[in-house]
DNA sequence: TGTACATCAGTGAACGCGCGTTCACTGATGTAC
DNA sequence: TGTACATCAGTGAACGCGCGTTCACTGATGTAC
């Protein structure tokens, strides 16, 4: 039995690790199999060692922002515990539109990065994006527990993350790119501030 | 002079138009030349009497987006006068993110069906984009003229609804595309009425 | 008014490139003895 | 411990399709006489 089993997951992962940061980057169609392999450090032929189409590709580097996320990979770096539900809240809506991560194509999501791939993926993509949402929703949600109208608030500031960097990826307006998101940002914080009292501890 | 002038700006303003509606319902790359043409009662070959390449006709698709949005088409249809700024406001916001226009792509807005393509696109599309969003923030900041925070609040509301159409396309899950619609929709209400007085008559 | 003509919008075949996918191979690795 | 072997991850050339673009043409139209 040549090679071990984990040095070919290993290599599995670096092919999905590259066509998340290449597909975020520039699209799925810009993007060859070429282009990811030589990312990976591989050549073209090796791909169908491993996946059996690049859309197959495509859902499984969508699917990898669960685990690669720069909120995830922020907790995880720091070694205090995981914070209490509203300063958890504040600190992903704070990086979802902070300059670090406009800046940094590696780490964009692909809610704003990829939205008009969805459509023409298949079913497991979609899934993928969804299971997003619902993370980011649940997130805003646990910080509203117990008010009425926690998940309408949730959804509104998901809407909010979104919204500021799909408007500051499409102009080129630096300031207009600084100004959306600072906007966006104010206005979520301040909804998910709006009543301060809550009913737990 | 064979054709009149007019015959030749007829013919090409139908390409534009079934360039816009199929670039927002299936994205750039998805539509082909051909398909653009016969689409408009043409064949392949007259493209290029029109235009220089598929960017040129790209940029255009989007900068028609201009006069070709559901909220122009309906006050240019219906005979009454332009709203009142409030009134405007909340009618952008209420169509923006409606059923009607989630389910006709041919009214779907370049910022939230297309936001993939800018970056790989040129100069001018991406002007294009931008006028889009000035124009939305104008509308709305207009309803909150004379409040200090009326442009940080105006940005909100695009981002609002341009988030919230970006997540209602993303998922299959009817439903969730209706609540995180109505979510967002909500929001952007109490944000634009937020303080009712106003400096203004 | 009727006719010959010039123009150029529109046609459809052909070109050529890029890219997803296939395939015959090679050579690194772990195992058996 | 050392060696022969089997496996299969990885290689790179080749295939074939789709699509943007080009080009020689055709035929509808407006104009000149």
């Amino acid at each position: 039995m040549p090679y071990s089993v984990e040095h070919k997951a290993r290599t599995r992962e670096r092919i999905v690790d590259a066509a998340r940061r290449m597909f975020n980057r520039f699209g799925f169609e810009q993007v060859s199999i070429d282009q990811i392999m030589a990312d990976a450090k591989l050549t073209r032929g090796g791909f169908y060692n491993h996946f059996a189409s690049k859309d197959e590709l495509y859902a499984e580097a969508v699917a990898s922002y669960r685990t690669c996320n720069p909120l995830t990979i922020k907790l995880a770096a720091s070694k205090r515990p995981v914070p209490e539900p509203e300063r958890l809240a504040r600190m992903l809506v704070d990086l979802y539109l902070s300059d670090e991560v406009l800046g940094d194509p590696d780490q964009h999501c692909p809610l704003y990065a990829l939205p008009s791939d969805v459509l023409r993926a298949g079913p497991t993509p979609q899934l993928a994006y969804t299971e997003i949402i619902q993370g980011m929703t649940h997130i805003f949600a646990s910080a509203l527990d117990g008010e009425s109208d926690a998940e309408e608030r949730a959804q509104a500031v998901v809407a909010l993350c979104v919204g500021g960097m799909v408007l500051a990826r499409t102009t080129s307006d630096k300031k207009l790119q600084k100004t959306l998101r600072a906007s966006s940002k104010r206005q979520a914080l301040t909804i998910l501030e709006r009543r301060p009292a809550r009913k737990r501890a």
